[in-house]
DNA sequence: ACCGTGGTTAGCTTTC
DNA sequence: GAAAGCTAACCACGGT
């Protein structure tokens, strides 16, 4: 991934200040952070990845962990909405 | 709900040393790494949102954004594997 | 959307009986029938906010109303889930 | 969440004739066709994937099917305009 | 120059 | 080869 970097922003060899200007070089900025934290994020996918493979190289189901996970995020997820519905209630009797 | 939760089935708090033993604490950390993880993945979109928030805040087309980082990924996706193409060609042959 | 389908399966010109034969009706069959299904669906969408606003023509909140219906969804998904486990653990168990 | 349910801000069944009244009622008749049609839209969205999954049994590729209805759904005009743009940002960027 | 946001859907990847 | 989970694009609605 370096090169490209190093290359300039794409797959062509044009630099950007010639034909971009200010503003190309403020996109090249945006581009670049975005892909940054798009990087990382795969990162961090494949290391859940991982520890699921570890936990089934212990000897856990790993469908019944991710289950168990989904159902603890759904749990979150309506404790969530239940309170954001009860800001709804109050506001609407008023007592917001 | 309550009838699963009574029942010790669920996914709920600290009855993990009655009935899971040290088997019980592991899958606890397996699943507090994971969830730990995926806290971070949805931190990071937030945070790529914010991203394209701002690009467009200075007036740049989000789509376009968009369509721009996805036509990189793809470039490097097909390099990669024209690479690994090549590896394979380079073994075939015996200069790997 | 007519103009195209009279033109033949696609956004070109060329008729498919000429260029697909057999397989080109075949195809176009099961395009035709996707179509009318999200056509179906789409219908349907806007009845849901038909009633949405007939809801809201008589008083109702519909931020309300839509996390009620969120809630009881999330309520099936849950239920849904959890049962699932259970019959994860017993087939665990050897109880399937 | 037990205790939400007890104090009857939840959506949950049957409260409603005595909380709510003649609205209450109103509101259960809403919901449930709110919910009476979610059902089929998802209903129609497995038909959909059966379709799909038919058209690949008799030897389609799935992958092209899709993209032929999605190009047949896109607005041409809006489609063009959008190339254009993004031809533009190319440019602007130094990667055409 | 209406923006932000949430919800919905579709498609891609990976798993068994 | 089927099935599922994850991700991302789209769209419409509400609010300000």
């Amino acid at each position: 991934m370096s090169e490209e970097e190093k290359a300039g922003i794409g797959h062509n060899s044009d630099n950007t200040k010639d034909v971009g200007g200010i503003a190309g070089q403020r996109l090249q900025s945006f581009i670049g952070r975005i892909e940054r934290m798009e990087e990382e994020k795969t990162a961090l996918a494949e290391d859940v990845k991982e520890v699921y493979a570890e936990s089934k190289g212990v000897g856990f189901d790993v469908k019944i962990i991710r289950k168990l996970v989904s159902l603890r995020k759904m749990d979150n997820e309506k404790r969530r909405e239940e309170e954001e519905l009860l800001d709804l209630y109050m506001t609407a009797v008023g007592m917001s």
